[in-house]
DNA sequence: GCAATAATTGGCTATATGGCAAAGTATGCA
DNA sequence: TGCATACTTTGCCATATAGCCAATTATTGC
């Protein structure tokens, strides 16, 4: 009965996506694009960097699959492409909690 | 009716567990771990790297609460913390075959 | 006490990542 | 046509991460 075990491959996908949201300043973005739509220039604003490193960021998290743009004038507007991300990001948030708290049962139930 | 922002603080916060599953590896073994508690000798063979190697992966995972460790004989027990971990990958999972499904369609036209 | 096993730690190197600045590209407007 | 705006890309540097090997620590059994 024992499940099977993960392959590399799969893992490796997994961490692909994973590893995009492991930026601070990516996951302010995603957590403000979850209210809608932003262009780059609001989201510079947002996270205080230079446009280009945001530039990058955002490429970062397109290449994961996780938002995706449109073009409108002079201005590229990003959107996330998924709405799971608030279970994700409040799973993390418990385990914080846990953690700091150093409560060692019981989490998310 | 506005949504706060993020705070940069809260946002390292998630940054740092996020991180610490950034890496297929521990990510494996998380996966191995949610079936229950291994040794590090298991998760050795399980993730095929030098048992120092996995040592590390260890450490990151605990310093993000993430596992916690329990010392019988020569062994350390290392188990999974949180059981919100599978719902964090069911998203992660849903992201990459959109991601995929939308790239072979993009492809294809 | 000594050897064997399990795991961690330190040392080192290769590679990846993040940051800004500067240059390049595309669009809109006068 | 030419300039401003909004991004992206490139270049370069500093730092972080991952990997293995070797050395060290801790526990068990002889």
């Amino acid at each position: 009965m024992t499940r099977e075990k993960l392959s590399p491959t799969k893992a490796a996908l997994r961490a692909h996506v994973i590893k995009s949201l492991a930026h601070p300043s990516r996951i302010q973005m995603v957590d403000a694009l979850s209210e809608g739509e932003m262009c780059v220039c609001d989201l510079t604003e947002l996270v205080g960097a230079d446009m280009s490193t945001v530039s990058k960021h955002l490429t970062v998290l397109k290449s994961a699959g996780l938002v995706s743009v449109e073009k409108r004038g002079l201005n590229q507007f990003y959107r996330l492409n998924c709405q799971c991300l608030a279970d994700f990001f409040c799973c993390v948030d418990t385990i914080n909690a846990q953690h700091t708290r150093a409560l060692q049962d019981a989490c998310c139930e």
